[in-house]
DNA sequence: CAGTATCCGGTTTGATACTG
DNA sequence: CAGTATCAAACCGGATACTG
């Protein structure tokens, strides 16, 4: 039951290799899910909302109908997500974010307010 | 001085598109700068140390010189790091994580807790 | 040491057309 | 509507050899 690793305080482990590679090795199981062009836009937009294949092929900018389906299925193959077939005249299919993916709201938080001041920093001055 | 975007606790966007749309844009701005395969892996190495050249080749584990020159340039472009040539014999260059990009730390570790916590969900079940 | 230049093959992607 | 199939083009990314 141990852990895997343990991140420190940045004064603690200035100088230890070991605590950046076992970082390194967190942050790539974290990109290997999540990683690439659009898998975080993705979650984003289900964080929100529930949504349709076509929303979302109109909500993620410049994706296309072969990519999105190709994250959608890798999303829920990793719990992140589920598809949900609804009965209905044409077919509808939703897609909604599981109670694990959504563990990851606050990282987007977080991530979507860097992104802002960022913005401001550079863009804004 | 207005926001570009507030985000608000999900009960009360369920079903606002505004937000999802607006975080979107924030996602992707941050996405357009520690995107990609490498960048978040090399940020993530300076955030515990500065690291020369050479080093970061070997704690990167799997980049190319080539990509890895390319990367630190635009990162160095952003102002997430800096460049440092030392008056050494040979040469020797070491990149340090600026006081900005030092913001991206807290970042980082809550990605590498949860990437930690993935693991344990997937694998270690 | 710290890169740059070149070649080159594999992957990814977007369009388009198609299916149930 | 919700995808899948196909194909060519674009885009990396690695290996190698080279420079100051």
């Amino acid at each position: 039951m141990s852990k895997l690793v343990t991140l420190r305080k940045p004064a603690e482990c200035a100088t230890d290799n070991t605590m950046c590679t076992a970082s390194l090795k967190a942050i790539q199981d974290i990109m290997d899910i999540l990683g690439g062009k659009w898998k975080i836009a993705i979650v984003t937009c289900l964080c929100y909302n529930p949504r349709r294949y076509s929303e979302l092929l109109k909500l993620v900018d410049g994706i296309s109908g072969k990519v999105l389906s190709r994250e959608l299925k890798d999303l829920e193959m990793n719990k992140l997500i589920v598809r949900t077939v609804k009965d209905t005249q044409p077919i509808s299919v939703e897609y909604a974010i599981t109670e694990y993916g959504n563990t990851f709201k606050e990282l987007i938080q977080t991530m979507a307010e860097w992104g802002i001041k960022h913005r401001k920093k550079i863009i804004g001055k």
